[in-house]
DNA sequence: GCCGTTTTCGGCCCGACTGTTTTCAGTCG
């Protein structure tokens, strides 16, 4: 369910971004940009705080509260009404794109007109920012890169907001008299990282009375059509949701055909043909008599063309139905087979939470172990000291005192220019487990980067890579390295790549988590969180894996303590 | 605008990279 704290955080971003190109105190922009991410992070709902509470959250002071309390009860804020209505949406979206930060939207906008990122690629092919101050050649080419990932994207949105959007939606949905069933479908359900729009399917008798209700739902901004079967809304957010009302009978049917994949459908509706089948939304039919054989459940379905039931994950015609004919499935991993979290932060670095509360959140979702892995000195704004870790590691040792779950206490090395990392090897021997991740450089050429990440997998401290290409979905491609030779390398030294769980960063990706897996490569599922309420992000690397046809044998946080032990010793002496 | 203290206002993540304005502003992590 959504919180109130994500509906403030994303006003207190936008206030600050329209503050920095409107050319305000960049220190306030930050304040605003502080708030929000506080607030993001903050353990509690919003909505249950008075002000006293609303000021006790790091970062909001006696400004902001009351604007949070003006929102929470008016649904908006006086002060960003009125930059909104000096500066176009567009212009807000101009510094989305990489490369291009709020003085140079606020040029474009005051002395071009430039109010959006598509008046910005005509003016860019019309040649008419030639001469233009700081818009040389080179910042032309990056502008036009950093648009094209942006177009690319699309209106679609991250896995993570669309489930949060989803399941607010179903528990509604449910509720509605009746609806026997109701899930949503397409490539929410089958876990894709972006999704375009969401399916939601409902079994019910009397089709009229959910559609009215669905239509009606608070965070149903505008209605696009509306039909017998099938109804489409656009959300107050923007995002397009689809529902289909079916007969409870053909339940398992429609939600095998709604959730595709389309490759994935078109395979299994070819090999009911050669059965003599017919497969539609309606149903499993017999092709000559057109007689329903079976409807009700996906199982059924399955089982009636011979194959095991397909994981939803895995639907994308990837090799999963041979497998279901031959009964090969892999088991794949799944979200009660996580016993710890290797990749965590607390507050003496970026994160929002002090280690207590990580640690308190970590023990209620019943891991057995957990890691803490603050960021690591080279990375100079966290201002990571040897002190400062030492200290932390006799709170963690404390901590753990007495506790059920393990806590290991590591770090997120950052893996230099040269492949190497933070602090010299008798420093790095009294780590628990330590992550090494890319944190800038990001411009190598390939063999460079190969060199480097495979020089990280080389050094007998490091046991994961941390999100190994270091892409930020829609805003970032991912670095370049040869895959073959980092995956041969991971698998050859005992390192684990690690499926980044952070809905913007889910990385590795599902095709090169099956392409490393053939290698022999072992993951970790981490969530890299920064405040508790991350910790359930690993619900989305789990998914990730599973797209990557992931078992629990693979995945080394989903292994017994010990043998996860051994494999962190990584063959030190 | 927040914070912390020097309790009343000054500092705010620090260093590197990039492209271009050839001496540094803008952007990023």
């Amino acid at each position: 369910m959504a919180r109130a704290n994500e509906a403030v955080e994303a006003i207190l971003a936008e206030y600050a971004d329209l503050i920095a190109i409107s050319g305000g105190d960049p220190h306030k922009s930050r304040a605003y940009e502080k708030a929000a991410r506080a607030i993001g992070g903050h353990s509690a709902d919003l909505s249950t705080l008075d002000l006293k509470g609303i000021l006790g959250i790091p970062n909001v002071g006696k400004s902001i509260a009351p604007k949070i309390q003006e929102f929470l009860e008016t649904g908006t804020m006086r002060a960003v009404e009125d930059l909104r209505a000096r500066i176009p949406a567009g212009v807000r979206q101009l510094i989305s794109i990489s490369t291009l930060g709020p003085k140079r939207a606020l040029l474009l906008y005051r002395d071009h007109g430039i109010a959006s990122v598509e008046e910005l690629a005509d003016a860019i092919a019309e040649g008419r920012l030639k001469g233009v101050k700081g818009f040389g050649d080179k910042t032309e080419e990056n502008v036009l890169r950093g648009i094209r990932l942006l177009q690319e994207s699309g209106d679609r949105v991250q896995l993570g907001l669309a489930t949060d959007l989803a399941e607010e939606l179903l528990a509604q949905l449910s509720a509605v008299k009746g609806c026997t069933r109701c899930a949503y479908a397409g490539s929410l359900r089958r876990m894709v990282e972006t999704i375009g729009d969401i399916d939601v399917l409902v079994a019910s008798n009397s089709p009229e009375t959910v559609m009215e209700a669905f239509a009606n739902l608070p965070s149903v901004g505008r209605v696009i059509a509306r039909g017998v079967t099938k109804t489409s809304v656009r959300t107050t957010k923007g995002l397009r949701v689809d529902l289909r009302v079916v007969s409870p009978g053909v339940w398992g049917a429609a939600l095998q055909y709604f959730t595709g994949s389309k490759a994935h459908n078109i395979r299994i509706r070819e090999l009911a043909v050669r059965k003599g089948l017919k497969l539609s939304e309606y149903g499993l039919f017999d092709a000559e008599t057109d007689e329903l054989i079976v409807a009700e459940t996906e199982e059924e379905v399955y089982e009636r063309l011979g194959m095991q039931w397909i994981p939803p994950v895995l639907r994308e015609d990837r090799g999963e139905v041979e497998a279901a004919l031959g009964g090969r499935l892999p088991d794949l991993l799944a979200d009660g087979d996580i016993r710890g979290d290797l990749h965590t932060h607390t507050d003496l670095t970026d994160g929002l939470a002090p280690l207590e509360a990580m640690v308190a959140a970590a023990r209620a979702r019943g891991y057995e172990y957990y890691a803490i892995t603050d960021h690591a000195p080279n990375l100079y704004m966290q201002e990571m000291t040897d002190e400062k870790m030492l200290a932390q590691r006799e709170k963690v040792r404390k901590l753990a005192v007495g506790s059920p779950m393990l806590l290991l206490h590591g770090s997120e090395l950052n893996i230099d220019p040269d492949g190497g990392v933070d602090w010299d090897a008798p420093f790095l021997d009294e780590f628990d487990v330590l992550v090494a991740s890319v944190h800038s450089h990001f411009n190598q050429s390939k063999d460079e980067m190969t060199r480097r990440i495979v020089r990280a997998c080389e050094n007998p401290h490091v046991n994961i890579i941390g999100h190994p290409t270091a892409r930020m979905i829609g805003r970032r491609a991912g670095i370049e390295f040869d895959l073959e030779e980092v995956f041969r390398a991971a698998a050859r030294t005992g390192t684990a790549l690690e499926v980044n769980s952070f809905p913007d960063r889910l990385d590795l990706r599902d095709e090169h988590i099956m392409w490393a897996r053939r290698h022999g490569v072992k993951f970790a599922v981490d969530t890299d969180a920064h405040s508790t309420v991350h910790l359930p992000f690993m619900r989305f690397g789990v998914g990730t894996a599973g797209r990557g046809w992931l078992t629990k044998d693979d995945v080394i946080n989903a292994w017994p303590l010990e043998r996860l032990r051994s494999f962190l010793e990584k063959g030190r002496p």
